[in-house]
DNA sequence: ACAAAAACCCACTTTTACCCACTTTATTCC
DNA sequence: GGAATAAAGTGGGTAAAAGTGGGTTTTTGT
């Protein structure tokens, strides 16, 4: 399982390298091979394990293709979901057109969230962060799973 | 399956180089041989290894012919399609017909979706996947299961 | 038979993946 | 505490692969 937030700077051909402590379980989970997608609402990367992912396609793919909300969700989540591969140096590239949906240039920050990573442009992290704190505070309604929830 | 998203041109000729991840896939696949049609709901074409093609057009003239909109849907689809094949060097021709109704010129967009792949015009794709991230996240009502889906 | 379009072929250009080396940070041992 | 050593991060150079652009031949349809 994914946790815990790493700074991590993008090179000028586009190449991250992926934390050291992420890596053997990316290895012995998926041999390295990774597919990594848009978030639909936030501008930020979602990262999966390529069998992870071939779960979820699966589920998105069984949608009524004539149902046009589900048309949409195929095109935006498998459309841009692109399998990438750890290199020798334990580095993965990312494409143009995901670097920049998600404003990636150099500074980013890798966000561990369970079974996938999320990679965010590290100004955009920090702000939509503070927003979310600020939400969670406010009273509006939260779900009852999230008020029963015990931490 | 396919997925993601290619950035591919057109040369003078109307001919497309296929992306090469999936040229061994359609060799192995269908031998190289597709069938490209029109999507019906956007401006794009839908291209498909033949032998997932012949299971869909099965399906399509199984409709009921004295329904109106069968019978509009099965004159769109199967007179649409159109068989093409991968040359040597990798690349499929379009026909002028089908390029005019996806309004192709040189800049295209080539996404992966499951069992077929889908091509639209650059800019054309790009202002509608603006519009389907805007759409995903308005409060409208999105089927249960989409809902229920956990990425 | 002729014109137009498609298929085929070959060569050039650009991009990518792979490899290697250097810099910086962390660790260990004296 | 500091030097020595190891490990991780970073930056490019290069060879191979993919993309691209026509020229020529064959087919098709009128």
């Amino acid at each position: 399982m994914f946790r815990g937030l790493s700074a991590v700077n993008l090179d000028a051909k586009g190449r991250l390298a992926i934390p050291m402590k992420y890596r053997q379980l990316l290895v012995d989970l998926c041999a390295g091979r990774l597919v990594a997608t848009i978030d639909t609402e936030e501008r930020c990367l979602l990262i999966y394990p390529e069998g992870e992912w071939d779960l979820i396609q699966a589920k998105i793919e069984a949608l009524p293709s004539f149902n046009p909300s589900a048309r949409r969700i195929q095109r935006l989540l498998i459309g841009h979901a692109t399998d990438i591969e750890l290199d020798a140096n334990g580095r993965i590239l990312l494409s143009q057109p995901l670097r920049e949906y998600a404003q990636l240039d150099k500074e980013t920050v890798l966000l561990g969230q369970g079974k996938k990573l999320e990679l965010w442009s590290k100004d955009l992290w920090n702000s939509r962060r503070d927003d979310y704190i600020a939400e969670v505070n406010s009273p509006d309604a939260l779900p009852d799973e999230l008020l029963n929830l015990s931490l």
